[in-house]
DNA sequence: ACTCTGACTCCTT
DNA sequence: GAAGGAGCCAGAG
């Protein structure tokens, strides 16, 4: 497995995710067949090419809070994104009971390809 | 080869 | 909660 297909998977699992609904980095890498690689989904975020259009502001972290540093202007256009999506946002955290995507077997179905 | 760093997590204080 | 530490993996210097 080449680390272009470790993003390549990534980028088309994070396609699935609806909007109104939320991962967390480990879950995307979970889903992408890469378990306990968190830190590659946020790399993979920071890699995507703009004009794939990926919905990486779905993407937050464990417990549900927003990964971005509050400082950074990126935090606030998450949030905007996030609520443009109908997901509540409460100083910076999501409640992942409500909002945290549960894929469905046809979603994943792609992954049968590798 | 080695050290640093990070849009991560989990566990312990 | 906040803070610190330890895994973690890859890229950068």
């Amino acid at each position: 497995m080449t680390q272009a297909a470790n993003l390549e998977r990534i980028w088309r699992t994070l396609e699935q995710v609806p909007k109104g609904q939320v991962v967390t980095y480990g879950q995307l890498a979970d889903l992408a067949g890469l378990p306990g690689r968190a830190r590659l989904a946020a790399r993979a975020l920071r890699l995507a090419p703009a004009e794939r259009a990926l919905p990486w502001f779905r993407v937050i972290g464990a417990g549900g809070r927003i990964s971005i540093p509050k400082t950074s202007p990126g935090y606030q256009r998450q949030m905007e994104l996030l609520r443009n999506d109908g997901v509540e946002v409460n100083n910076g955290r999501i409640k992942l009971s409500e909002y945290q995507w549960q894929p469905d077997l046809a979603a994943l179905m792609w992954q049968l390809e590798f």
